[in-house]
DNA sequence: CTTTTCCATTAACATATATCAAGAAGCCAA
DNA sequence: TTGGCTTCTTGATATATGTTAATGGAAAAG
């Protein structure tokens, strides 16, 4: 069940001890979350963040009762509305999954008390804190020089499984277009 | 001329040692720019952290030809082009300067010598990326959930420093627009 | 001081993209 | 199998925002 948390952490902090392993495993929980339903609701604190076990999660911003996504995370990747965990503030975006999912959670408490008693988690913490930068910096820059075309090819190619997997809509959203521009792109490039 | 980045630091790392601290200072170098001057070009690896000492610095892509301003950073602040100076690879961004400035840097290679042999720093290294990861986070959600005179007001509101400083078409990018539509919505707004 | 350059404003016009509305297609549930 | 959701497509129309171009003022340069 943790072995791909295990691998992802001993990437980031390569001399991990068992010893400091099993500390942390001793602080995650298993959470099941049938399709369809909140992780974490805007307005919330959100509380922790997920390792997505098996399923799809969506991160994304309800704006005059319309949905904006902005993240997905599929099976061995992490999710979370990490502004709200990290300040412990209300989320500004809600979480929720696309499909049965079962997510493992490192809670607020717990991280920061590994932070307190083995301050090499400060390493994991810094490489998670920026790769997380890197990712969302990146999908700003896609959102700021490329044009909707482009994204959406940008999906085609190195994001394909959200192509099989997200309902068209929600990934117009993702590339900030309406639901109807998509599918004339998509006629558009199919030609 | 360090004062402030220590005071950063200890912030960050209430139990900064003087040995440590001095072995930090030990490696920042302070950097002059004229006006108008480029600190990183795009394409080439960003070398560095800069912490602004007195002047007002500038984060832009350029897009067939077009400045898009992402942020600034003026005296006491930090800016980096952070994606390209973590991975080392080509910058998308350029960073220059808006007025003549003293920048004290802290290059890749004495960051990364810091986190093999003073480990303490990676706690200063998390809180420094989850702060810039916090900060793109919310420039992307004015971005993606305000309105264009919103996000305008947003920065008379909290960031008025640049109304007074930054020349008003370097703002309309930054809030996502052209120059002349931020001249209509300022019109807009006086009435 | 002049002269030049840069910048903000304004108006007319162009256009990408959104919105609204209807129908078709796929999918799930009973 | 049928009926009802949900999603995708398509067309007509609307609109926010961009583009082009001209003007005037302010700031910088000489």
């Amino acid at each position: 069940m943790f072995d791909g948390i295990r691998q992802y952490y001993q990437e980031l902090i390569p001399k991990l001890s068992d010893e400091e392993w099993l500390q942390l495993e001793n602080r995650l929980v298993i959470e099941s979350y049938p399709k369809g339903s909140l992780i974490c609701r805007e307005g919330e604190n959100c509380k922790g963040v997920y390792y997505i076990h098996k399923g799809l999660a969506r991160l994304y911003y309800t704006v005059d009762g319309r949905e904006i996504c902005t993240g997905f995370a599929k099976e061995g990747e992490y999710l979370s509305e990490y502004d709200s965990f990290l300040t412990q503030s209300p989320a500004s975006q809600s979480m929720d999954v696309l499909e049965d999912t079962i997510a493992i959670n490192l809670p607020y408490e717990k991280m920061q008390d590994l932070y307190r008693n083995y301050p090499i988690f400060n390493q994991a913490g810094r490489k998670i804190a920026e790769g997380l930068f890197i990712l969302i910096s990146r999908y700003n820059t896609r959102l700021l020089t490329l044009s909707p075309e482009d994204r959406y090819q940008y999906i085609i190619d190195n994001q394909y499984h959200l192509i099989q997997r997200v309902p068209q809509y929600m990934l117009a959203s993702f590339i900030g277009i309406s639901p109807e521009h998509l599918s004339r792109i998509r006629k558009k490039m199919i030609r």
